[in-house]
DNA sequence: ATGAATGCCTA
DNA sequence: GTAGGCATTCATT
């Protein structure tokens, strides 16, 4: 018998909705109640086997119920947003499955249902109507099954006419009856006052109908008997609008709905776009799209490479995988793999490579040819690895770029999630070189395809790719330090520890470590009964603002706030880069990351040069540390004077903003002197400070109560200063407003290179939540602006260099500014290069200035 | 060994 | 209020 299942949309998706908890991509598009569903659905699919499918929707209203009783529903609340735009994927992945979807004005699903049901019944078919709604067992016949979900979607329970009689004692032609005699609260139709299930049952167990028991209700007794005479009509039009329609004419043939196999390509694709990886998991393999039956063949002599390698020149085109180990720049060449069409891949492995020089001579060449593009992984790595065989590794595609551009807020662009999030195809771990780079060339056309849709090709090519070759040499350069001089002061900062911690011990009147804030907290707060000023989730806050207010009440607070300085002074820095100075070139090499911040910043660790001490006399020694090459070469920095700022005048187009810094004015004492009201020669420097708090604070996407934070006053008087800022600058208030709009409509927003972050908490109900998504929105286009543009003329400087052969090396960004190590002879030219290329690298309305420091050590010229 | 919590350094 | 990296402690594996 053909079996047929007919599926309530409705009912399903919303059970989905609220059984599951929220579930969102990481681009903030909700799929909770999509995923419960088709999960369902393909569980039930594989459980039933049925020949044909439908799913029915309902169709917005009105439908003929509310013309017949204008309160039905009136209670219901509208759907939530987060589930009414789920309809619109589901329906797109039901297309993908081969599965029909019906709908037709002024109906609900059910009676849709009931109309297909009816219909099926009468060509003989076997029915399973799937729902959460128990109205539907109504239709339930010899040959309709209704299956009932239970606790959320999780359970299914499958309703046929005896398990409705023993269930509720009834005939499933009685349900509306039932309905009609209870009443439903939540589609706002009443019933007969005092009667519930269980009297509701009894009655039609007894009687059989509606109609029955009002003609009999003399028989029955007082209120009971009272209350049906009462409102026996209004149960009689409960049970009428509780009835399914069973003859909606849906001008559709049983046989088009026949279920064939789903396109699993396209399924794979939608499942992907909306991160279901369990579910991509079970399609069938051999099915989905990009699955790669490549050969990985291993090329072991100069024979067969000579081959391939005359396929990739005809081609001019290769996908080249590195296999690689160590900490950049100490990379290590292992493997090789080559592929160059996505049927076929080549493999060369580390002891081919290392025996055979001629073959190795022959790969290197290949990878130094200009005239072939390739297309590569972490090219940055790559060009580390290959310098110590000599190559200037130069390549056209990298996809960890490419993805990093496409969602710079990912945690991973490691090739193999690559390959599984836009190929589908998983690549284990132990997959070799050629495996992998045969995943390379279709996995770049799936990435540049959405850089070009997302108009991010430029920012790819002319910055970022360019810009890994830039970070690669810097990584290669490593900056020169004395040792003895970094010696020197850890033995300095140890020595004054210990005196402190004496020191700290005797106030303390016991011995603990003073580097456990619960040890510490317990100490200050109980021993010692100091004020409590702030709770952590475990215990007392200890930290540096806490100490701060502490202060004068004891005299062990001063120290241990010097005892932690040093502390973090000693082990971060002295300690922390003595252990990673090259003992040979008396060097440290930093690894630039490119592909960590959702701002578009770059990131640097082992160690991180972006975070050297500046703020204190103290902590610049530390800087004291970093000199130039050799005693002909000096170090010169380069760094913007307030960047951030002059991208919000050009972004926002205030014309305040833009004056201030047409004219070369004092930033903040501007700002001081338009928020406070006071001519600029009254501006003192208190007010100057917190004028550029304000400023900042506009930057960070500013609240009042973090501006109140930061400054120790009221949010009621940091909102005060804030509508003074804005006022003063009005353009700047429309350009956040604007901002955070066009994030919630578009999830996203974008820096002046059209760089994109994904902001996907804008829309949330939960007011922190949002309220950070907001800040992120404002500050992102500001902060990612500011590293387009150092990027750009990091870029612009080095083509520079190497124009006029320069010996000048770039070493370090932090965000703002670039160091150089420069010969002194090259000194002039280069400070040149450098204030032009920075100056000029991104248009804007208002100048970019560049202020300059030339001096032996990173100290001098900071 | 690993990870959360706490704290602090930079732009 | 934005963006990072890293050291230390302490509980869990």
């Amino acid at each position: 018998m053909k079996k047929i299942m007919l599926i309530d949309g409705n009912s399903l998706m919303h059970r989905a909705f609220y059984a599951l908890p929220p579930l969102m991509t990481s681009k903030g598009v909700h799929t909770n109640a999509v995923y419960g569903f088709v999960n369902m659905l393909m569980r039930i699919i594989k459980e039933e086997a049925p020949d044909y499918i439908a799913v029915a929707f309902d169709r917005k209203a009105p439908t003929f119920r509310h013309q017949e009783y204008t309160a039905y529903k009136a209670n219901r609340v509208k759907m939530p947003e987060e589930l009414a735009g789920q309809f619109d994927i589901l329906k797109q992945i039901l297309k993908a499955m081969n599965i029909r979807y019906v709908e037709k004005e002024g109906y609900e699903a059910d009676d849709l249902l009931g109309s297909l049901s009816k219909k099926a019944e009468e060509e003989g078919f076997l029915t399973l109507i799937v729902t959460g709604d128990k109205d539907t067992l109504q239709l339930v016949s010899p040959k309709v099954h209704v299956m009932l979900t239970r606790k959320g979607i999780s359970e299914m329970e499958l309703y046929d006419i005896q398990k409705i009689k023993k269930r509720f004692g009834i005939k499933p032609e009685a349900v509306p009856d039932l309905k009609g005699l209870m009443g439903d609260a939540s589609d706002n139709l009443p019933g007969i006052p005092g009667v519930g299930e269980k009297t509701a049952l009894k009655l039609l167990q007894e009687y059989g109908t509606l109609e029955n028991i009002l003609e009999n209700a003399d028989a029955l007794k007082g209120k009971l008997r009272e209350n049906l005479l009462l409102y026996g009509e209004q149960a009689k039009s409960s049970k009428k609008l509780a009835t399914i329609v069973r003859d909606v004419d849906l001008e559709l043939d049983l046989e088009e709905l026949a279920f064939s196999e789903p396109d699993y390509e396209k399924l794979a694709r939608i499942f992907r776009e909306l991160e279901f990886y369990s579910l991509l998991d079970r399609l069938p393999r051999q099915k989905e799209g990009n699955q790669q039956k490549t050969v990985s063949v291993c090329i072991a002599d100069v024979g067969q490479l000579d081959k391939v390698i005359e396929e990739i020149k005809a081609r001019k085109a290769v996908a080249i995988e590195f296999q690689t180990e160590g900490k950049s720049p100490a990379v290590r060449l292992k493997g090789i793999g080559l592929s160059a069409s996505s049927d076929c891949s080549y493999f060369v492995p580390e002891e081919v490579l290392r025996e055979n020089q001629n073959l190795k001579d022959k790969i290197l060449s290949l990878l130094a040819d200009r005239e072939i593009a390739k297309v590569v992984h972490d090219g940055k790595r790559a060009r580390v690895a290959l310098a110590k065989e000599g190559i200037d590794f130069i390549y056209d595609f990298d996809t960890m770029l490419a993805a990093y551009l496409i969602d710079p807020s990912k945690a991973r662009y490691d090739l193999e999630s690559l390959i599984y999030e836009n190929l589908g195809a998983e690549l284990k771990g132990f997959e070799d070189a050629g495996k992998r780079a045969s995943f390379l060339l279709p996995l770049k056309e799936v990435l540049s395809e959405k850089l070009k849709n997302q108009d991010m090709e430029s920012l790819f090519k002319d910055v970022e790719m360019p810009l890994s070759i830039v970070l690669a040499d810097m990584e290669m350069a490593g900056i020169r330090v004395d040792p003895e001089k970094l010696q020197r002061l850890s033995l300095e900062f140890g020595e004054r520890l210990e005196s402190l911690t004496d020191e700290i011990y005797r106030l303390a009147g016991l011995e603990f470590n003073i580097n456990s804030p619960k040890q510490l907290g317990e100490v200050l707060f109980e021993k010692l009964s100091l004020p409590v000023i702030k709770k952590k989730k475990s215990g007392y806050s200890t930290d540096a603002e806490v100490l701060e207010k502490l202060k004068g009440t004891h005299p062990i607070i001063e120290k241990i706030l010097e005892y932690r300085f040093l502390m973090k002074m000693k082990s971060t820095y002295a300690d922390g880069l003595l252990s990673l100075v090259d003992r040979e070139t008396f060097k440290i090499y930093s690894t630039f990351n490119q592909t960590i911040t959702a701002t578009g910043r770059i990131s640097s660790t082992e160690p991180n040069l972006q975070n050297i001490p500046v703020k204190t006399e103290i902590g610049r020694k530390i800087r004291g540390v970093f000199v130039a090459e050799n005693p002909d070469h000096v170090l010169l920095s380069g760094d913007y004077s307030q960047i951030e700022l002059r991208v919000l005048a050009h972004i926002s187009g205030d014309e305040g903003l833009i004056e201030a810094f047409v004219k070369g004015e004092d930033i903040h004492a501007r700002t001081a002197s338009e928020v406070f009201g006071i001519p600029k020669d009254r501006v003192t420097s208190q007010l100057r400070d917190r004028a550029k708090a304000v400023n900042f604070g506009i930057i960070y996407g500013i609240s009042d109560y973090g501006l109140a934070q930061n400054l120790g006053i009221t949010t009621g008087e940091a909102r005060e200063y804030i509508e003074s800022y804005f006022n003063r600058y009005p353009k700047v208030r429309d350009y956040i407003r604007e901002t955070i709009k066009d994030a919630k409509i578009k999830g996203y927003v974008t820096t002046i290179l059209n760089r994109r972050r994904y902001i996907p908490d804008i829309n949330s109900k939960n007011y922190n939540l949002r309220s950070f998504a907001e800040r992120v929105a404002v500050n992102t286009p500001i902060q990612g602006s500011a590293a387009d543009i150092i990027k750009v003329a990091m870029v612009k400087i080095y083509n520079h260099f190497k124009e006029f052969k320069l010996k000048t090396k770039m070493l370090i960004q932090v965000h703002d500014e670039l160091i150089f190590d420069v010969p002194k002879e090259e000194l002039e030219v280069v400070k040149n290069i450098v204030k032009s290329d920075m100056e000029t690298a991104v248009p804007l309305r208002v100048p970019l200035e560049v202020d300059f420091k030339v001096g032996k050590s990173w100290e001098e010229i900071s």
